[in-house]
DNA sequence: CAAATAAGTTTGTGAATAACAAACAGGCCA
DNA sequence: TGGCCTGTTTGTTATTCACAAACTTATTTG
C-alpha cells in the first residue's frame, strides 16, 4: 500500500526468490533459474550452495530442491497457532460425524491457509485437495475464506481486494467487489457461508468464522463435499446447525486456554 | 567433512540463522535475536523486515514469528516426495490393521524426517507425537532410522555418526558406535528393526526400510506403541509381519509408478 | 508526574561482499 | 572428434550490508 521506504536486503530478497521459484517448479537446474530470475548463473549459484549449507536446499544430481526441514517448518508454524491445537479434535469430530471433509482455514496477508483437514469416512476422493493444499487460497474461493471476509471490515475487505485482486476460477467465482459485498451480507445474516462451486465445479461447502468476544478473527471451519451429497435438509439445515455448533465451541475452549492474548494485528 | 571452500554468501547465512532462531522462539522480538546470534539490532531488524515483506515471516505486536507460508512449502516438499504419495494409503492401512501409530521416515543428511504419520483407534495420546515432529531425529532414536541405517554401507554411517554423533535420550540409547553395529547387523539378520525406549521410555517400535533393486534406500515404516501393547507374540510375530509386508507391497508399487527416477546421491 | 528504562525503528558511514562476466570443466550426442 | 549443453570457479568493482549511535515510543518506577 504505502510505499514502505524500510531499508531492505537485496540478497535475502533474491534468496526468497529462488526459494519460491524452487518451490513451483519443484525440481529446477541453475541455468533454468537464472534465466527465469534474471540472475547471473554464479550468483544463483552461490545462493544455492549457501542455501545447501544451511540445510534449507537439497541438490539431487544436477537439480536443487526444497529440503524436508521445511515438513517441519511447517509444522512448528501450525503447533505454534492456537486455532490449530485447540481445533484440532473438534475438526476431526467434525469430519466424522458428517462424513465428510472439515476444513480449518487461518488468514494471512488476506490469503487463506489451510491449518488442519479430517477427512470423513464418506468424503470423495481427495486428488485434488492435496494439490490444492500447496499454494494459498483466495479468500473468495472458499466458504471458509469467506466466513472470514464476512467478518472484517468494510476497508479491510477493500484492502484484500485490492491487493489480490478477484480471480476467477469457475464460472460461479464472484469477480466484482459489489457480488462480493453482497454476498458478504448475506452471509452475516445467513450466519454461515457457503461455497458453491466457485473454485470447482461439483462441490459445495459451509463455512464459519471463529470469533472472539473482542470480534478479533481467528480463521474458520468448514464442512465439504460432492454437491450429490449436499442436498436438501442436509444441506440446508443440518450440516450448518453441525458447523455452527462446533465453531462455537472452539470459541468457547480458545477464549478459556489463551485468556488474554489475542491475534494482534499487523499494521 | 572437507572444508567446503564454495563461495557462500554471508547475508543469506544470516538469514537463515534468524529462521532457525524463529522456528526454535516461536515468538521473539528484535533485540533478543540481536543478542542471540550477536548481530547489531538494525541487522536484525533489516533482515525481519525483508522477510516480512517477502512474506515468509509476520509480525504480531512487537514481536515476529514464521508464516503460515510454511505450511504450504512443508506440504509442497512432501507431496513432491514419490514415497509419500505413494506410501501414504499403504502407512493408513498399516494403522488400521494394527490399531497403532504408523509412520513414514525419509533421510537427508544423516538425520530422519516424517513425511507422514497416521493413528490408529487404540493409539496413545499423541501430545509427545506432536512435539517431536518438529525437529528432525536422530537416526540412532527410532526403528525407522535404525532401518535406513542399517541398509547403508558401513563407511556412510561412519559419517553420520561423525556428524551427529550419538547423542543420549533415555538410559536404554545406544551412544557407542561399536553398539550401534552390532545392533545394525542384528537388525539385518532379524529382517527388521526395534525400537525399545530409546528416545522416550514406554514405547516400543517396529521398523523396516524401504528400498528398491538398486539397493537406493527410500526410506523406512514403522507402527509403534505403548509397551504394554507390544508384547508376546503381536511383538515378536504379527505386527514385524506386517510392517514387513507393507515396506515390500510400497517398494513394488513405488518401482512401476517410478519406474526409472531413483533418489540419486548428494555429494 | 517526571525520570529512567527498554523496546523497536531510523540513519550516516565505511569496509565487506554479492553480482557480473567470462573462463573453466565435464557430460552428452551427433 | 567437435560442438553444445550443463554446473562450477574466479577476478574485479560497484553495491550493499552491518555497525554504531541517535531517535521514538511505551512502560515502569521512585
Amino acid at each position: 500500500m504505502t510505499a514502505d521506504d524500510v531499508r531492505t536486503l537485496k540478497t535475502v530478497e533474491t534468496t526468497s526468490r529462488i526459494l519460491n521459484a524452487l518451490q513451483r517448479h519443484g525440481n529446477v537446474g541453475v541455468t533454468e533459474l537464472s534465466n527465469e530470475l534474471e540472475l547471473s548463473k554464479g550468483a544463483v549459484y552461490n545462493h544455492l550452495a549457501t542455501l545447501r549449507k544451511q540445510g534449507f536446499v537439497v541438490k539431487k544430481g544436477d537439480e536443487y530442491q526444497l529440503s524436508n526441514k521445511f515438513i517441519n517448518y511447517g509444522k512448528s508454524v501450525q503447533h505454534q497457532s492456537p486455532l490449530y491445537t485447540v481445533g484440532k479434535e473438534y475438526v476431526d469430530r467434525l469430519a466424522e460425524k458428517t462424513d465428510e471433509y472439515a476444513h480449518l482455514m487461518v488468514e494471512e496477508n488476506g490469503l487463506g491457509y489451510y491449518l488442519y483437514r479430517e477427512r470423513g469416512e464418506n468424503a470423495i476422493a481427495e486428488e485434488f485437495h492435496a494439490w490444492k493444499n500447496q499454494k494459498p487460497d483466495y479468500l473468495h474461493h472458499s466458504s471458509t475464506g469467506k466466513a472470514i471476509l464476512a467478518e472484517f471490515p468494510c476497508e479491510r475487505v477493500e484492502e484484500v481486494i485490492e491487493e489480490h485482486g478477484l480471480p476467477q476460477s469457475t464460472e460461479k467465482t464472484i469477480t466484482t467487489k459489489e457480488a462480493l459485498f453482497d454476498e458478504l451480507e448475506k452471509t452475516r445474516e445467513r450466519g454461515y457461508a457457503i461455497y458453491d462451486g466457485e473454485e470447482v465445479s461439483g462441490t459445495r461447502a459451509v463455512g464459519v468464522a471463529i470469533v472472539d468476544k473482542q470480534s478479533n478473527t481467528y480463521g474458520a471451519i468448514s464442512v465439504s463435499g460432492a454437491v450429490t451429497r449436499m442436498q436438501g435438509s442436509r444441506w440446508e439445515e443440518e450440516i450448518p446447525q453441525q458447523v455452527k455448533r462446533t465453531a462455537n465451541l472452539i470459541e468457547i475452549d480458545l477464549q478459556t486456554k489463551t485468556h488474554g492474548e489475542t491475534p494482534e494485528s499487523k499494521k
